[in-house]
DNA sequence: GTATATGCAAAAAGTTTGCACAGTA
DNA sequence: TACTGTGCAAACTTTTTGCATATAC
């Protein structure tokens, strides 16, 4: 799936919960849908700005907000300080982050499906996403 | 393992890596001991003032950003937009966020050693810690 | 046409920094 | 004593809010 049809895909799913389609919303989908990485809210508040220099910093908050509590992103603290945000779906991994110099490398497998699957049951929970990161001392650090 | 031993084992650990025992250092960690959840920053300096009233915010922080780096804290988003810490060890669980409510719920398995000891080896990592968080929307938000 | 969503600007909240002084080792 | 760490206050960054206007449906 190309750039273009993610962007519309993810702003029918917009729809189809009852928000409309806005210039606004679409340059913030924009800006994670290029994005390859995790990125902070003023991060992509630059990068919805060189498109649109237009678009309130107040409206990338608030469609971020909404696409959290929609589940259509996956929200991480990335070992760090800041909240950083990505698209859901699409190319699912993890990370290995260093706790010294912050170099993080990724990792594809998921052992989480049959948990997902138990804990839904037990907790009656429809699970959406989740979130898997292992923090440790890379091999320059250890020196 | 009560609290004061685990506060003077923490303390202890920092002077292993050369940090001197401080009270801003010993009041930011007595917070998070007595902690039962993840805190936010500001909120372990609410803490540490109503035991400490004259121990500066920016020590707290400075603790607390010392510890991370030192992989002695987990650091966590909660699905939500602030950061939050919680000490290593201890009580090791983790959580399913409710994206709509945020209610959360704690859950004690763990598959993740076996990946971690496969992550180490290819990266040449010395894994300390982990985080997995399920996110999703619980009974009552599916209504 | 109507309700939702926006942009702006200001306020609030959270975090970092510089510096003179204090406390640990 | 030497040097790390501290508290304070100010600067800075990030996030939230109110409100008049614009836009999607």
């Amino acid at each position: 799936m190309n750039h273009q049809e993610l962007i519309q895909q993810t702003l029918a799913r917009l729809q189809a919960e009852g928000f409309k389609s806005t210039l606004a919303r679409r340059a913030t989908i924009e800006a994670l849908v290029e994005a390859t990485d995790h990125l902070t809210a003023p991060q992509v508040v630059n990068v919805v700005h060189k498109h649109h220099p237009n678009v309130g910093r107040a409206s990338v908050y608030r469609t971020l907000e909404l696409m959290a509590k929609l589940g259509m992103l996956q929200i991480s603290s990335l070992g760090a300080a800041t909240t950083t945000y990505l698209l859901t779906g699409e190319g699912h991994h993890h990370h290995v982050i260093c706790v010294s110099c912050r170099k993080t490398v990724e990792f594809d497998e998921c052992v989480i499906s049959e948990l997902e699957q138990r804990l839904a049951k037990e907790f009656d929970f429809q699970i959406e996403g989740h979130l898997v990161e292992l923090y440790g001392r890379c091999s320059s650090c250890r020196q």
